[in-house]
DNA sequence: TGTCAGGTTTCGG
DNA sequence: CCGAAACCTGAC
């Protein structure tokens, strides 16, 4: 029953992975990571620096899954290269090696991203906690019942009046409409298009701005050289690069995508991380 | 009471 | 196109 399988990693720390501002949903459960995903629930346990334990439930062993997820296929070492390349990205990797990017849901990434705007990180949490309790499809474990993140039909089901029970405020029909948009959607041709026209599309969803939609391509769809400049994002450029603060969103992004060899979304999140934390 | 938070929408030049 | 204001909510 609990059996957990054991994967080899290098430069993997799921603590800082997945505590990084990607995640909405992951809890830590006495020693190992629990997260109610909208695709079912992953355990994670990291004994060392060299290995990941793991179990999925209910279904058990769904190796493909946690590949998936874990993006285990990425090769980390080119990455390591191109961010010694400039003093910044270098001093942030050395200080959050293992922090890793990972493969959201797409749905989930989008609805928790529209949560996310103008809003504060315990709230959204709360929030999404709130929603998935709301749509009542759990998982026990251990005796303690997980809520996963719901199907995206099922948000979209909800009234808006249900849906302000979460707390989503004026977003709550940014919400429903953006499930309903989605569930017509078919997500293979993400797999197919290329960044602007996929960025294009996820712009027509209402809640969907500049900085959402970057989150989706980064955070769900594996777009490793795009960053979602939020604030702290747009500090960094300004304070750090000398990047002029009255560019538009598309220039700096732009810019970013020049200046880090492929992999401005990676150099996002580790200088975000390195000059949040330390500002703080 | 007022401010602020990991943006987006809407409206007016 | 670009800048400004409004926007739910809950915690200082």
């Amino acid at each position: 029953m609990n059996t957990f399988n054991s994967i080899n990693v290098t430069n993997f720390d799921l603590d800082k992975t997945l505590t990084s501002g990607q995640f909405f949903v992951w809890e830590k459960s006495n020693e190992y990571w629990v997260g109610a995903t909208i695709d079912g629930l992953i355990v994670l346990l990291q004994p060392n620096e060299h290995t990941i334990l793991w179990q999925t439930y209910p279904e058990n062993n769904n190796l493909s899954l946690v590949t998936r997820y874990l993006r285990l296929d990425f090769d980390i070492d080119p990455l390591a290269i191109a961010l010694s390349k400039d003093a910044y990205t270098k001093k942030a990797y050395d200080k959050y090696r293992g922090l890793r990017l990972l493969r959201q849901n797409v749905h989930e990434a989008t609805i928790s991203f529209i949560v996310s705007a103008n809003n504060n990180i315990p709230a959204i949490r709360k929030s999404i906690k709130k929603l998935s309790t709301m749509c009542n499809r759990s998982v026990l474990f251990q005796n303690k019942e997980y809520y996963l993140f719901p199907k995206i039909s099922a948000i979209a089901e909800l009234s808006i009046e249900e849906l302000k029970t979460c707390s989503f405020g004026y977003r709550a029909k940014y919400i429903k409409e953006s499930a309903a948009r989605l569930i017509t959607w078919n997500l293979e041709n993400f797999t197919r298009e290329n960044e602007a026209t996929i960025r294009n599309d996820l712009l027509t969803l209402p809640g969907v701005g500049n900085k959402v939609a970057d989150c989706v391509l980064c955070y769900a769809l594996g777009f490793d050289n795009v960053t979602p400049l939020d604030v702290w994002g747009q500090r960094i450029l300004t304070q750090y690069y000398d990047i002029d603060p009255k560019l538009s969103y598309e220039k700096m992004r732009n810019w970013t995508q020049e200046k880090f060899f492929g992999y401005a979304a990676w150099a996002g999140q580790y200088l975000f991380e390195y000059i949040r934390n330390s500002s703080k």
